[in-house]
RNA sequence: GCGGGCAUAGCUCAGUCGGUAGAGCAUCAGAUUGUGGCUCUGAGGGCCAUGGGUUCAAGUCCCAUAGCUCGCCCCA
């Protein structure tokens, strides 16, 4: 049997409720606070990637879907959405129009990844950006966002978790503190954040080994570096959260994976979910635009693993719930090109009622258990008596109720309050 | 990239000491002609993940390959 591709799945019509449910909380409550949605290529030149994300990530180095296309250019399947807008903004000069963006995008990405549990090679997600103010007050709105698309979920146990990694000069200071400080216990860390070390010393910081954890606990934190500017904005953005009664903890071992972060990081984490227990996370770039050449640009911004939200979204729903049920089954013994048959079901149809047929030729007692297993609201019987007298015999499935109507009066039945 | 576990009907799972497969649910059909749910009766449905090996004999034991899954790494 020929099979998907590994870490790919199918959206069966089962689940697809659950999509687009959490997709239209993505659309209402972005909308509601004036973002608006963009769409970029599935697929960008590679060098958008390398810039941005940093070379020395693993997302870069191993992670990526990358090909040569036939004209040998480097293409690579996009594997998070924040670079591909800042380049679609600098490209189509959207900053200059308005000196303040909202944005957000939805789609899949891809990273080759070893699956497990919330994660995939193609996996999902929604994304916000701010793009274009400084101040700690966009900071608090992109993290209000989030939580009022999880809440509009109906996800109540989720953690806010913030720290601050500071301007530049704060985060070089911090970084070369730390790294005097990991270098006298560098043979008591773990094989990996020796590893780390060597990379991304910051990650050091959110190891899961026992032992690293009570190294790094008393390592110094990057709270004692901030310099004054960056304190204020710090101190203004949980000024603001705290006045919108989010109740935030304060994680000073927060840094995020992707290099372009400065300032505020935020991860939003459901005990819900094993191992990967991140469901978002995100936090201000002022770099990001000088990468590619632009004048630099403030902006914040977050992404929600759409996967994760969905994993959780099953265990705090019936999905019966999203269902939109028939309103009508027809069972009908009338020839299939029957011209009562068929003007009765156009009829109904334009009334923008959800009408279901049989279209196997089965039997009267088979229509009726499909109508009933189909979860119709009525059975709608039909057959020469009722062609021959000009009416339609109408039963309510949940009592047995039945009643007869007129042909030429059905757009006066109100099917909903019955 | 590194570890552990799993696999039998559409689904959830049995399958003894190695002797070529079972249940429940679901599906379909009947239980006096055009009336559902409950009940009863019956039916269909399996290359036992794939490929090798051991054996007289493999769903069962061994190896490999894909896949899923739980961790690590990484990240949303």
């Amino acid at each position: 049997m020929i099979q998907s591709v590994r870490g790919t799945k199918d959206i069966l019509p089962d689940d697809i409720h659950l999509w687009n449910f959490v997709e239209g909380v993505f659309k209402k409550i972005s909308s509601s606070y004036g973002y608006s949605e963009l769409r970029t290529p599935i697929f960008e030149k590679t060098e958008v990637f390398v810039r941005s994300i940093g070379e020395e990530t693993d997302i870069v180095n191993k992670e990526m879907y990358s090909f040569l296309d036939r004209s040998n250019e480097s293409i690579t399947l996009r594997p998070e959405g924040t670079a591909p807008l800042v380049r679609a903004v600098i490209q189509n000069s959207l900053i200059q129009q308005s000196n303040l963006l909202r944005l957000w995008y939805y789609g899949p990405f891809f990273r080759y990844e070893r699956p497990q549990k919330g994660r995939q090679r193609q996996f999902h997600q929604y994304g916000a950006e701010c793009i274009g103010s400084e101040f700690p007050e966009s900071d608090a709105e992109i993290i209000s966002l989030a939580c009022d698309i999880l809440k509009g979920i109906g996800i109540k146990n989720f953690k806010v978790l913030i720290n601050s990694l500071g301007n530049n000069d704060s985060r070089d200071k911090y970084r070369e503190e730390l790294i005097a400080y990991l270098s006298n216990h560098l043979s008591e860390l773990s094989e990996d954040s020796r590893r780390r070390f060597e990379k991304n010393p910051l990650r050091v910081l959110d190891s899961k080994d026992e032992k690293d954890i009570e190294i790094t606990n008393s390592a110094p934190s990057i709270l004692d570096f901030l310099d004054k500017e960056s304190i204020e904005h710090f101190e203004g953005v949980k000024k603001i959260l705290t006045k919108l009664d989010i109740d935030f903890t304060i994680h000073p071992k927060l840094v995020r994976g992707l290099d372009y972060y400065n300032h505020t990081v935020f991860e939003f984490q459901s005990s819900e979910l094993g191992a990967q227990d991140s469901i978002g996370g995100g936090g201000r770039y002022n770099q990001l635009f000088t990468e590619f050449g632009a004048k630099q640009t403030p902006a914040v911004g977050f992404a929600f693993g759409v996967e994760r939200l969905i994993i959780i979204l099953e265990k705090i729903i019936e999905k019966d719930k999203l269902v939109q049920k028939p309103d009508i089954f027809i069972v009908s013994g009338l020839n299939p090109d029957d011209d009562y048959y068929i003007s009765l079901v156009k009829k109904l149809r334009n009334m923008n009622l959800k009408v279901i047929t049989d279209l196997n030729r089965r039997s009267f007692k088979a229509q009726m258990k499909e109508s009933n297993r189909v979860g119709a609201k009525f059975a709608l019987l039909l057959g020469d008596d009722e062609k021959n007298s000009n009416n339609i015999t109408l039963k309510r499935l949940e009592d047995g109720f039945q009643q007869t109507i007129a042909f030429d009066s059905i757009e006066n039945f109100n099917f909903d309050n019955q």
